[in-house]
DNA sequence: GTAGGGTTAG
């Protein structure tokens, strides 16, 4: 006891203000050391603890986040009935707000008789850093009221509560607020602002924002990269990035992140290895979320063994680590790695509403059902998740699968929501492939009410129709399809070779080497024909003749891109092929019938799940 | 003293 009072009472040296240079900030035994000395010394002095040590407490605390020594210090306070200043409780409503104590924070905000800008902002970041961005906006427009102006640190805050509630009114005028006080241009208000115009779809004024700025740093940088990634605008992101790059910005784990959420959009493999090769060859610290965005990208550019081998080579994984290499397996259909991979999760971390998601959409697109269905059990009995929307409608999937449509229209009934367009839709896939005409008129009916301009429904119901020769119903679907006038969303499909990224729309017009295409499609479709490939032509809702139909139907973007990848590879060279919307029937025996008589295997990736063509069969075993 | 950008499902 006397050896500490002895280092207690050397004289205040031993103010807590910033630690000592040569202390190692990430030890917390030196740090509570530190926080103990400074307690035991107000505890001391009791009633004459004064100003200055209140404040190193409460600096140390902040520095090292500690709640817990913080209430003590504050309880000290008010237990020796002292009065902190506004400046003191501010300091207080600092340390609560960043320890995530809203309750604490409010309390001592409530009780300050005059609060300052740095107070107002502390809490509003507080909340906004919780994610309860109502309570930061609503303490915002309080302020406002008050007759408080924002400052920079306020306007960089607020903004992010704005797309986090989504609200673009409100983040307008908090713009409009920004330009009156002259902060528009500042960094940190600037990137906040196109980032919330970004997240609330406006990308045009996140770039106007972005091109006016008159410096940029990384965050800058990466927030409007990030902002035309997480639209899917990919390659405007892509194309943005080598720009930038080239003009010296700076780029840290953020920046890769979100470069490579817009490559493997592109499927851009070839691009993506070199992300890794960068991170890999600078030594960047180990940061799972930059880790998992390189798993999500190699299984999204078709390659699950690079997946597996950063998945594997992780020292430490979160819950997402483990949900995306489980979606990564379940898109490529491969079901026994997603039940093999779920269950060495349950050993290491706990499963949330995602990696049921994963689970369920894995086992359905590998064909495993009842697996799928005992699992959705194992969720609700074993786990005590309340199962969501989207795990219902993999259920929907899993039972259709199996063809248990019936089983599928009861449990859509039995639901606690409203069937979405989605559901309906696995369902309509479901009764083409179990050719079940009854229920896929009636799902029809119900999924072209909520969803009447998606052509591809009016496609797999023409489809339908055709299986069971119903060539009238074929004609009414067209008919009905240009009452309802559907606006196509355009086919396309692309090719990466040598980083370069070959698309293709449906019908193209106007690639330069349309002329050497048609000719190979045209030698192509003779082989396969050979062979015995027949063109589905309930897969065209135009009214044209036959012949038309074929003509239009090798149109199809994804066809240009197959074709134009064999033009250009040698046979070993596997096609890795992306398309925007979900393949076609007859795209899908068209792509069969090539690797069988090209034998070139043919990875297609559409807008569902990944298809792997080998020698004339496919890894969705024709579900999709 | 208070501040900005990031990963997984459908």
């Amino acid at each position: 006891m006397k050896k500490i009072t002895k280092t207690f009472l050397r004289p205040i040296r031993y103010s807590l203000g910033p630690l000592p240079p040569n202390s190692n900030p990430k030890s917390p035994r030196l740090l509570n050391g530190h926080l103990d000395s400074a307690l035991l010394h107000m505890a001391l002095r009791g009633a004459e603890a004064k100003f200055h040590d209140y404040d190193a407490a409460i600096t140390a605390c902040v520095e090292r986040r500690s709640l817990r020594y913080g209430q003590r210090a504050h309880a000290h306070m008010i237990k020796a009935r002292y009065r902190p200043s506004a400046y003191l409780a501010t300091r207080l409503a600092i340390l609560y707000a960043k320890c995530r104590d809203m309750g604490g924070a409010r309390n001592v905000f409530d009780e300050m008789p005059e609060r300052s800008i740095v107070a107002w902002t502390a809490v509003i970041s507080g909340y906004a850093q919780m994610g309860s961005h109502g309570e930061a906006l609503e303490l915002f427009v309080r302020m406002l009221a008050t007759g408080i102006l924002p400052n920079e640190f306020t306007l960089a805050t607020i903004l992010t509560s704005c797309s986090g509630a989504c609200k673009l009114d409100l983040g307008r005028q908090v713009h409009s607020i920004a330009i009156k006080t002259n902060f528009e241009s500042h960094i940190f208000v600037g990137s906040s602002l196109l980032d919330m115009y970004a997240k609330s779809n406006n990308i045009l004024e996140a770039r106007k924002v972005f091109d006016f700025l008159p410096e940029r740093d990384v965050v800058s940088c990466t927030a409007i990269l990030s902002g035309y990634a997480q639209l899917g605008l990919d390659e405007e992101a892509l194309q943005l990035f080598i720009e930038l790059y080239k003009e010296g910005m700076h780029c840290n784990y953020v920046t890769f992140t979100s470069l490579l959420t817009a490559l493997s959009g592109l499927s851009a493999l070839d691009y993506g290895k070199q992300v890794h090769s960068f991170t890999y060859r600078h030594e960047l610290p180990f940061y799972v979320v930059l880790e998992n965005s390189l798993i999500d990208m190699y299984s999204k550019c078709g390659s699950l063994t690079y997946a597996r081998r950063v998945f594997n080579k992780m020292p430490e994984r979160s819950s997402v680590s483990w949900n995306t290499m489980i979606v990564g397996y379940g898109k490529h259909g491969l079901g026994d790695e997603v039940i093999q991979l779920f269950n060495l999760m349950l050993r290491e971390v706990k499963p949330d509403r995602v990696t049921f998601m994963a689970v369920l959409s894995g086992c359905s697109h590998g064909g495993l059902v009842d697996e799928g269905l005992s699992i959705f059990d194992y969720m609700i009995k074993e786990k005590g998740l309340k199962p969501e929307i989207g795990h219902y409608g993999c259920v929907v999937d899993l039972l259709g699968r199996a063809g248990r449509i019936e089983k599928a229209l009861d449990f859509i009934k039995s639901m606690p929501f409203e069937p979405t367009a989605a559901m309906w839709g696995s369902l309509l896939g479901a009764c083409r492939v179990h050719i079940n005409i009854p229920a896929g008129e009636f799902v029809a009916k119900r999924l072209l009410d909520i969803e009447p301009e998606n052509a591809g429904n009016y496609v797999i119901l023409s489809n339908i129709y055709a299986s069971a020769s119903r060539w009238q119903d074929v004609v009414d679907v067209r008919k009905l399809m240009m009452e309802k006038a559907v606006i196509k969303e355009p086919g396309r499909s692309w090719i990466n070779l040598d980083k370069v990224i070959h698309t293709f729309y449906s019908s193209d017009r106007f690639h330069p080497k349309k002329g050497e295409i048609e000719a190979k499609i045209k030698e192509i479709y003779a082989k396969i024909k050979e062979a015995g490939f027949v063109p589905d032509l309930s897969c065209v809702l135009h009214d044209v003749d036959d012949e038309q139909k074929e003509r239009m139907l090798l149109g199809h973007s994804e066809k240009l891109a197959i074709t134009f990848g064999l033009m250009g590879t040698p046979r070993s060279f596997m096609l890795r092929i992306t398309k925007n919307l979900r393949v076609c029937v007859d795209c899908h025996n068209f792509a069969k019938f090539v690797s069988m008589v090209y034998e070139r295997e043919i990875s297609l990736r559409d807008s569902n799940r990944f298809h792997l063509f080998v020698k004339g069969a496919c890894s969705c075993g024709d579900y999709w």
